[in-house]
DNA sequence: CTTTAAGTGAAATAAAAATTTCAATTTAAG
DNA sequence: CTTAAATTGAAATTTTTATTTCACTTAAAG
């Protein structure tokens, strides 16, 4: 055996020798196993009482596994953290500096992508409110129909709206104008229904015709949109604003297919 | 002034004292708010030679901005680390833990679909390999036409990927089987053109038959699908297989659009 | 020009952290 | 049981890291 590289390799290790260890250095391999972040950042003393064993049992635990000191096995948590980390956050300047070259090729822009999306889902995550969820999940729960109005760029998130709400036993209905039969779609929509609109800039003309209709109704209305500024806000019960990732001119739809998706499986668990 | 408890209020600070810094102080000042990682890892003497100042100018930074010495500059830099990583990584096993108290509220579940998101998302752009992409794009550039297909889940993906590679230029169709014209849809595609398929479990049939008849034809195929078992790969020159996230039962559909998405733009940057 | 205050950096010191040592304890083998 | 080998942990030591000191430089004020 000789000394891993990295973490894998090093979990790998223990995994394979741990049943072959002392009583105290099995102490020390699941505290390592388990405990990623504190590896990285405690030192010898603390990851020591934690586990406790006393110090040196690290330092013996860790030349067991052919390593110096126990403080390689610190490096190699940190950089590991330092690997993640760059690649999701601090990454970004690095891609605009060199932006020129680099998102020529499909690997970097696919990478880029997943950078930017994971970042949207993050900020979703965190500014989401209670509040307006449970109202969304009520208003649709209590919905005699669903209907969905999606455009343009949010045809694919109200599609898949559409099929997954049908899949948790709504009756939905998705408005995609098909036969040239927008209106006589729309005019369906009674008071004890909710219409739930996706909107992006550029805003469809359409959808705001129809919005402003619905309202008059009386029917619930739910948007989903990507500024409070949105033609849409105004006539509406609930309203999401989700910030999308983009990449050049390139705007994702990962968040509000994040959130759709949200919201149905809330549906279905009341 | 009192000392900042977190990066934010620590930068703020910086940002509002600049110009009344000495010049050495500035050097550090630009340093601290540029390279958030050195901070958390290094040691004060190598901060002090990447920033170029003798170790003694960090602690009077540090001592100008109320801190009681540089180290408590680091402790601040390594907390915002362990929190920015526990969000995303160390969170999995808490959720696991009690889910099941906190999947009924639809805050926790987007969180969930969030995080599960964003790894997902993380592993797309760690797997994809660059010779795939390369290899789809080119197929895609040199076709005459690209027919999509994406029945019922993958249909709104098939959907947005129709939108985007129109709006880029390429004569593009949705195998959509509208007015039940499937097959006539389908026959055609021709010699110079690709079909891309989207297939995720449980695999829709008329997805498979189709496979298969347009491999006959010698037209190219590209497929997305979740398993390299699934009975699609076989037809295919290239077949990306996404690991989607999924809360309880119910599949997130983000990485696909996340591939398809890089695609499209990698192929407008051709 | 002084003069004085502020700023700077090399080297010394202090503090903290990692590692080693060694006596004590436990375990396994005869 | 007895004995040898392995394991353990408290304390000492070494090494690394952070902080302070003080002579020197620079810049500003009179």
């Amino acid at each position: 055996m000789t000394a891993a590289t990295n973490i894998a390799q090093l979990q790998a290790q223990i995994n394979t020798q741990y049943a072959t260890l002392s009583k105290r250095l099995q102490q020390v391999a699941s505290y390592v196993l388990e405990n990623n972040q504190s590896l990285a950042f405690d030192t010898i003393a603390t990851i020591a009482t934690q586990a406790n064993v006393p110090p040196s049992t690290l330092i013996r635990f860790a030349k067991a596994f052919e390593f110096s000191g126990f403080n390689e096995i610190k490096k190699l948590f940190r950089q590991d953290l330092i690997e993640e980390t760059t690649s999701y956050t601090d990454r970004a300047r690095l891609y605009k500096e060199n932006n020129t070259t680099s998102l020529e090729k499909p690997l970097p822009i696919l990478q880029e992508f997943a950078r930017v999306n994971s970042e949207a889902m993050h900020q979703l995550a965190t500014q989401a409110s209670e509040q307006q969820l449970t109202l969304a999940v009520n208003i649709l729960s209590n919905a005699e129909n669903i209907y969905i109005l999606g455009l343009r760029r949010s045809y694919s998130t109200a599609a898949y709206l559409t099929y997954a709400l049908r899949h948790v036993g709504r009756k939905t209905f998705l408005l995609d104008g098909l036969g040239g039969m927008f209106d006589e779609q729309a005019s369906m929509i009674g008071t004890n229904d909710v219409l739930l609109s996706i909107s992006f800039s550029p805003y469809a003309k359409e959808t705001q015709v129809l919005t402003e209709s619905v309202s008059q109704k009386g029917a619930k209305q739910i948007i989903i949109t990507d500024s409070k500024m949105s033609p849409l806000a105004a006539w509406s019960d609930v309203c999401f604003v989700v910030n999308e990732g983009k990449v050049d001119a390139f705007r994702s739809q990962s968040a509000s297919l994040c959130l759709v998706q949200s919201l149905v499986v809330a549906l279905a668990f009341q």
